[in-house]
DNA sequence: CAATTGATGTAATAACATTACATATCAAAA
DNA sequence: TTTTGATATGTAATGTTATTACATCAATTG
């Protein structure tokens, strides 16, 4: 094991739109959180992009590609697995009628797909893994 | 097994979008249909978005979440798998290099989410699996 | 022939994301 | 301490992707 990561320290601008979305389970669109960030004086996309970016890139946020939309992440310390950095891919089970997600991992899951990468001698930089539907709730 | 769902008759925007899909392996945006289209007589988005909200009904055009973009199914008839219904998912190794798309199918892995949603009573509707990294051939 | 249904055409607008350029902040090197 | 370089920020403009709204057309069917 490498350098244990410790928290990253955020700017003014990132520590703002992690809290946005750290505030709220559902996840959220740039200018959704664009609009939040108004009386904080934010006025462009950009800033709340350039912000995702960083929490990106810190795995602190991850984006829902089928939504074009982000969430904190939620498994924020612990956890088994690296994640962010490639390997060990998260899935995300997302509810069409209440928005909830559902952030988890599946070692098995992980395993085939990267096993079929080896065979293939494709390099796996990043795996999107979303399922969308119902949540429990919403099915009954 | 049921009716074995014969080949759908398209209209002629449907099938002049479905062409240009098949005709090439890398992943076009509904904008870049639309271009190629424009001698057909396209002239408006809607024109291509409402081609491919059939293909992807009739399971003919699978839609690359993390590109905004569509590809032609690459498993056009036989195979073994019902798709288009929700099960039986389809995961897809996208090159960001030479923009060449894999299609494939891991039975094994649609179980593992199926059986991860089972256990949390979440019911799937459409699940999206894609690895981005380096093909094979760029990855050399 | 109405009436319904599905496909089409067109314009306008909404939603998501990036480019380009100017400015600011701050820590390390000279 | 000043310079330098790297990172962060502010703002405007633009590019890209997708939908809404409304009108028309064609085929089917009661």
């Amino acid at each position: 094991m490498n350098a244990p990561v410790s928290a990253p320290v955020l700017t003014k601008n990132q520590s703002l739109v992690f809290d946005v979305l750290n505030r709220t389970d559902a996840p959220m669109s740039a200018y959704t959180i664009l609009d939040k960030l108004r009386d904080h004086g934010f006025r462009a996309p950009l800033q709340v992009y350039r912000a995702l970016d960083k929490l990106l890139e810190f795995g602190m946020v991850h984006r829902l590609e089928s939504l074009n939309a982000f969430v904190a992440c939620a498994h924020p310390e612990s956890e088994c697995c690296g994640h962010g950095h490639g390997h060990g891919s998260v899935a995300f089970a997302i509810c069409e009628s209440c928005g909830h997600v559902s952030e988890f991992h599946d070692h098995e899951v992980d395993h085939r797909l990267s096993d079929w990468a080896k065979r293939k001698g494709f390099k796996p930089a990043k795996t999107t893994i979303e399922i969308r539907g119902l949540c429990s709730a919403c099915a009954a």
